[in-house]
DNA sequence: ATGCAAATTTAGGTTTTAATAATAAAGAAG
DNA sequence: CTTCTTTATTATTAAAACCTAAATTTGCAT
């Protein structure tokens, strides 16, 4: 979310506001989706700050938007314990995480984008509103179950589907398996990943350790090439383990 | 535009307002391409009143909205005597019409909505920002010059493909031509003309034409069977003639 | 236990978009 | 050329989404 970020239309009060109370902005929309990123990621309440942080915004405004939030039931709030996602919020949120992710494979598999130019415009596609688009596109696309980043898409109630998965950091030495995902989305690493060839469902085997900065080398493919990866490298690359 | 018009969001000043001069926001795209129909039908300078009754709002909003969008040099604008597009204008207005009618391509062609089911989706769709998007779903659906409505789609430029096509209420008794396009797209005509199997590329005869109520009767296909059509249909139908 | 720093909320103000009501200008009709 | 109607403009108000600065609350450390 940058200077870049689009003002939209706001469509006002013909009607007193009450009878709006079931409408939703793109803004209020966003919310609901970083609360349930970051809920996810700590396993709890998301707190104000961590709100702030991920909409790239203030604390001031945060509050501002959580107590409407809270008035519309999409989240649980109170006062300094932070939010959490209501039946209501949940069902939005994956509703959006659903839309963004099948807008990816289909800019990546159709469009020929490659996987990292995609997260900026279907930041965008995810607002369109259309159950039956939805539906279409799932079915053009061929139900997948994963995005072009190896992240899974959750089904039309919400439900996703989890993959037994290791960061490559936490693999053996001597381990095999399959790259299947990413935990760093941003350009600069998945440019990275694609110069080295480590794209999503190539094998790779953990030749070594080196306990000095914690890096490994590994072997990329059957006969592949030989590569030494940086820790951070290693903490951000899901693996699916071949070997036990 | 109705009750259920999108609330947007509004991202604002980290830095002062004059660096966001370029940015234009939903709605204000949406008065230029309401401007750009105005003019477009009337031959004219697009009014205050015209504007609020095509954006369905008051005429105290249009004047307002006018005067942000003469600021920012987007329409010229004389009190009293309506708007038209500057040049930066009229390439906004053109360039949503382009991503409009290609989202409807793409929607019909692709994912197999009929013609009447495209309009609302392709309006929300036409506010996407990224000519990276435009240009590789062109190409996707091989360059298409007409939409599914028979609407002509301008290109990377703005230049529009005319078509030398009269309204049917034009045939003379015996011309045969080809349905291309309608004037209303709204659902009701669309689903009408479905019925009666008047789509796009087929053949019709104008057989009769009776003064009474300025209906006609005509064979639709090579020996296919024969419609009355009232005046306001044939009002809303474009023919490509086949017989001078 | 209490005292301080970090996190959070409140208070008050801005900008965008649009609504209402009241005023002013243009154009037509006598 | 004045009056009337239509059309357009200003003025004021509202709501969404944001800000800064000031006041609170919480939680942790001594």
């Amino acid at each position: 979310m940058n200077l870049c970020a689009l003002y939209g239309s706001r469509k006002p009060p013909i009607l007193p506001s009450y009878i709006f109370m079931d409408h939703i902005s793109q803004t209020e929309e966003n919310y609901l989706k970083a609360i349930f990123k970051i809920s996810e990621k700590t396993g709890s309440n998301a707190s104000t700050n961590a709100i702030a942080q991920a909409m790239d915004t203030t604390a001031a405004s945060v509050t501002d938007m959580i107590k409407r939030l809270s008035e519309k039931a999409l989240i649980n709030y109170e006062k300094y314990k932070g939010a959490t996602l209501s039946d209501a919020g949940q069902k939005i949120a994956t509703s959006l995480i659903r839309k963004h992710r099948l807008w990816e494979v289909f800019l990546v598999e159709q469009l020929q984008f490659s996987w990292d130019e995609v997260h900026e415009i279907a930041e965008q596609l995810e607002h369109i509103k259309s159950d039956e688009l939805v539906r279409r596109l799932d079915g053009y696309l061929a139900h997948p179950k994963f995005d072009p980043h190896g992240d899974p898409i959750p089904d039309a109630d919400g439900n996703f589907t989890f993959r037994k998965q290791v960061l490559l950091m936490d693999l053996r030495v001597g381990a095999e398996g399959i790259v299947v995902g990413v935990q760093d989305t941003s350009p600069q690493f998945l440019q990275y990943l694609d110069q080295m060839k480590l794209v999503l469902g190539v094998e790779v085997k953990l030749l070594e350790r080196f306990d000095y900065d914690e890096s490994v080398q590994i072997q990329v493919g059957q006969k592949g090439q030989l590569l030494t990866l940086s820790k951070k490298v290693c903490q951000n690359i899901y693996i699916q383990r071949l070997t036990p």
